[in-house]
DNA sequence: GTATGGATCTTCT
DNA sequence: GAAGATCCATACA
């Protein structure tokens, strides 16, 4: 079980910062729920992120308050769920990868088919497939929309590891991948040389 | 177990 | 017209 749901200013930090705190935290929507596993923060100072290039019709979300949830659709098959941080005058975001399904399972089963259930929410297009995430949900409120996230336990600090991000070919190097430290259900393995965070 | 290529569509050049 | 924050099936070791 979780928390209550976090408020605006959870997201009106630095966006490393709220990547680690998301670590745990549960992603809620109808139904189905799962614990955040894994997180990349994306900022539009980076040129892996999509606000790099500044305000456009595709970016203005990331440029919304925050607390906002972007959902875009990528490899034109997929939905992935950011969540919106910082000001509005900075386009960052907190992208969910991975999810430890903690809710409505059956009704992720059928959405996402035949697969082995540990493939249910280990990928960013996977875990919006599961939850029945889809761009109708892009810009809705993560505070009193239909997406919402949930606190983790007080007292609960998840243990953390950090690596490089994935699936990106600009600013690979930057170490902005955090992962919950043991967890068998992030997208991919952990990648060599990763740094280990022991309070987050 | 790892490696490779196709599906599909929004956005920007 | 090309690229992209992915996933799945298939081939091979």
């Amino acid at each position: 079980m979780s928390g209550a749901v976090l408020d605006a200013a959870f997201y009106d930090r630095p966006v490393l910062e709220v990547a680690r705190d998301l670590v745990g935290c549960e992603l809620v929507h109808g139904e189905t729920a799962g614990r955040i596993v894994e997180t990349e923060a994306y900022h539009h100072t980076e040129a892996a992120c999509h606000a790099y290039v500044g305000l456009t019709a595709r970016t203005s979300t990331l440029f919304a308050a925050p607390g906002t949830a972007y959902v875009y659709r990528s490899y034109g098959i997929h939905a992935l769920i950011n969540a919106v941080c910082e000001g509005e005058d900075v386009g960052a975001a907190v992208l969910v990868r991975a999810l430890d399904p903690t809710a409505g399972v059956e009704l992720m089963r059928a959405r996402r088919g035949p697969v082995h259930e540990r493939d249910l929410c280990n990928g960013p297009g996977k875990l919006t497939q599961a939850l029945g995430i889809e761009l109708t949900e892009n810009a809705t409120s993560l505070v009193d929309g239909p997406v919402r996230i949930r606190a983790r336990e007080p007292g609960v600090v998840p243990e953390l590891v950090t690596g490089t991000r994935i699936g990106i070919t600009k600013a690979v190097e930057l170490p902005w991948r955090f992962c919950l430290r043991g967890s068998r259900r992030v997208s991919r393995p952990y990648p060599p040389g990763l740094l280990h965070h022991g309070t987050g």
